[in-house]
DNA sequence: CGGGAAGTTGAAGAGCGTCAAAAGTAGTGG
DNA sequence: CCACTACTTTTGACGCTCTTCAACTTCCCG
């Protein structure tokens, strides 16, 4: 709850990524994520104008950003942190529909409410966008839009990819579907492949995978005897012979 | 935020869906699943400039579109019939990522080859329009992209609920969930909701479900004799209780 | 009609879930 | 600094759902 006790650790370009809330030079330019995330497309005066539009916004690990059903008033950008979104059946089985790191944005909605919740993992930095606003700026920069339509689509193929490894794929081939898939993200970000950073716990890698938290520390523990990851300190995970877990991953 | 005035005919003779490639009138202008389909947000003379692009396809069941990981370079909008999109591990399991209906679109693609395969379940009418050529148009008519970051958003929140149906439901709620979801859409394209036409055979039910025919075979059964269902002849299926089905679809 | 594909049904087994308990880890406060 | 608590992870035993393999039936379409 202190705010001052958060972990510095996941944190990579908080500092960086932090916009002031009054009417200062656009703390955009100064973004780290900005190649990454939907803002990518705009020059610095079109970035000014959308910084003006925006508010920071900071959770701390277990904070729910938005709930399933809630009006979709903001559309939101993740600079710092990891985030999971999930889907709750009435029972109240869940499933993850993804993780979200620096750069990844949520909110996207047409209907009028968000379409799943959002949470926290670890403590978490975002840039928050009314939708009303956004929209305008949007008919005004179309490359925002189109780049907006380009991340959704590459979600789609996302999506399409997780649909293989929900409805086909075995308790082992999903766990290292999912560690190969968390260490190209960390690339795509500028982050080391190997020793993979895996900061949520087993409960939400399960809800993830279509699997029980028993079966992913199984497979965890399976996978680690037959020397093929090897599980490090601080929630990181050590690939050994990636060629080969690609193989795993498809079933080979 | 959605600019949704499109002029509402009454075109039910679905068998002139299809386009003639001439540079004649206009087709589009009859075209019965205009209102459906991304060019909903053209008006008659813009719709004229990407009828320019457009050529007409047929295809017969069983009729592969494009196989995953050709150069995509076409994006489809399907005029009639059904069609199914899936992905294939090395060894032959198959997941079928959706079905297709009159109004939608696929070959959407920022990488430069398709995601999934395509192939053709009924008969099938397209519209194909080359990406170059669309992409011209696109920031011609912003309008346009701003229907398909809203038709592609819609396929997001659809493959989430997905993902919650793969990794977390049962046989039972996956196929009641399933025959619901066709019914809903065949509403949205100004069909009949009750006998939901099943134009697919069990075995790409299976593939789409995470199931195997024999489940999905037996789950009707069973769906069958606690009178929940009928299976009509011609592959229709009369759903007895929606409200019951509902909650069926939910585990409740 | 006849042949092949699609659908149904049965029996047996595997993989993953469920329940339970122990061991490890982290944050809190005396 | 250590003990206390709550959570996470691991491991074991058992059971159930769905798969696998196989045979049979039904449905088409030439």
């Amino acid at each position: 709850m202190n705010p001052s006790h958060f972990d510095v650790r996941h944190l990579d370009g908080l500092k960086q990524a932090t916009r002031g809330k009054g009417p200062d030079a656009s703390p955009c330019n100064a973004c780290s994520v900005r190649h990454l995330a939907f803002c990518a497309s705009l020059d610095d005066q079109e970035l000014h104008q959308l910084s003006a539009i925006l508010s920071g916004v900071e959770l701390t690990p277990g904070d729910p950003l938005f709930d399933e059903g809630e009006p979709a008033e903001y559309l939101f950008n993740v600079t710092a942190g990891a985030m999971k979104v999930y889907k709750l059946l009435p029972d109240g089985r869940r499933q993850i529909t993804g993780f979200l790191f620096a750069g990844d944005f949520l909110g996207l909605a047409n209907d009028e409410t968000y379409a799943y919740s959002a949470e926290a993992i670890t403590h978490v930095a975002l840039c928050r966008f009314p939708r009303r606003k956004l929209d305008v700026l949007l008919e005004h920069f179309p490359k925002l839009e189109r780049r907006l339509l380009s991340m959704a689509s590459n979600e789609l193929a996302a999506s399409q990819e997780q649909m293989l490894l929900l409805g086909r794929k075995n308790a082992k081939e999903k766990i290292v579907s999912f560690l190969l898939s968390l260490s190209e993200r960390a690339v795509r970000r500028g982050q080391r492949d190997n020793p993979v950073n895996v900061p949520m716990i087993r409960t939400d890698i399960g809800d993830y995978l279509g699997l029980t938290t028993e079966t992913v520390s199984r497979t965890f523990t399976q996978l680690k005897t037959s020397s093929l990851i090897s599980l490090l300190p601080g929630g990181k995970v050590q690939l050994a012979e990636t060629e080969k877990l690609r193989d795993v991953a498809e079933g080979l």
